[in-house]
DNA sequence: CTCGTAGGCGTACGGCGTACTCTCAACAGG
DNA sequence: CCTGTTGAGAGTACGCCGTACGCCTACGAG
């Protein structure tokens, strides 16, 4: 009866992410957000009860863009995880500023259930389940989560490569010379070849 | 020539864990520092540039406590490597509360540098080299930092997982149904489980 | 004893998240 | 068409934060 609601959370989910990839994580802020939207700082409360929880809109928005549907059940199992592995890396990368809240967030938003459903099902029908299908899963979730992490963060292979090159070779003799090799390793065969790794050891 | 120093940044970076280890996270500042070390908020400034080097010095001291000297070359290398990744993570357990500062500066600590150095040695006693090395030591990092933040943000065998199991079955019929599983599971099967995962693809 | 230097303190500023109060737009009932 | 109600949105204010800047003073070299 009184005054319609003039916004979604969704359309402020899109405000907050447009200002963290315009200006960065650290610029993300109520009052910054508010201006993109043309409001006042505490409109926004209207919507969201902290700033925690526009975080978590969010993330959410970034994880709703990763494809959930079931890759092609003729592929073998290992590349049907590798697809959705890369679903999930893309969508990430879509949005380098937002990676910290993205994980951070990342057990509260419903879009990350959907692949982890997903995933599952995939594992289930490589004839994983049980105690194994948890640990599975886990290490899945733990090894994508760490490997995006350190490829935004600063990739071994990459300007932080130059900088262990640069320690004393006598200290640190196998850093120096596998950081030099780093440099060959292009960082999709690094992720991938990390991925592969471990579904190597899924399958027995 | 004039007043000495009366701070050692050790013992500044043992005052910010205290803080952290005390009253949580959020609570460190540099006014509570400084506090806690009986001084003025500004007086900090002498010895870190900033917010962030001081964050700096507590990684550094987290992961100092990292034994990194080579466990016996008897056992089998990946015995030996689940050695080194059990002292990371039990070094890190000591402090919860500061395990997002420890993942974010990770890259800037000597201590992480040395952990890295030894992890090294004994991949390349395994024959691994070239390439595979750096992938194996970015692979073995991912899923550490991953799988240890995971555990620290909300384990799936954990709370977290009775919020799962609770979600409509038709639609996340594997997630609930793994969830389930879940329970089952304890935190140390699940991390080490999942590192003898990417062991057992190491070990062609 | 003197003096230059650097340690430490206090003040102050701009920005943050958010509690609280007030105004007024938009519809339902007459 | 008018009017009353109700919640959307604005404004103000508070207590935090990181930190720039300037002052005072304890120290050690000469």
């Amino acid at each position: 009866m009184p005054r319609p609601r003039s916004l979604t959370p969704d359309r402020l989910a899109a405000a907050a992410l447009a200002v963290i990839d315009r200006d960065g994580l650290p610029a993300l802020s109520m009052r910054t957000v508010a201006k993109e939207l043309g409001m006042s700082p505490m409109g926004l409360y209207r919507y969201v009860a902290d700033r925690e929880e526009l975080e978590g809109l969010v993330v959410d928005r970034v994880l709703n863009d990763v494809d959930t549907t079931p890759p092609a059940a003729d592929a073998p199992w290992s590349d049907r995880i590798e697809t959705m592995v890369r679903r999930l890396r893309d969508a990430v990368a879509r949005h380098p500023e937002a990676v910290p809240l993205t994980l951070a967030h990342r057990h509260r938003a419903p879009g990350g259930l959907l692949w982890s459903e997903t995933v599952l099902g995939i594992l289930t029908e490589a004839g994983v389940d049980g105690a194994r299908r948890v640990v599975a899963l886990r290490a899945l979730h733990g090894y994508v989560t760490g490997a995006i992490q350190l490829e935004h963060l600063g990739p071994l292979a990459g300007p932080g490569t130059t900088a262990i090159a640069a320690l004393p070779e006598d200290r640190f003799p196998h850093l120096t010379r596998t950081a030099r090799a780093a440099g060959e390793v292009d960082p999709d065969q690094e992720f991938f070849g990390g991925l592969r790794l471990l579904l190597r050891g899924l399958d027995d």
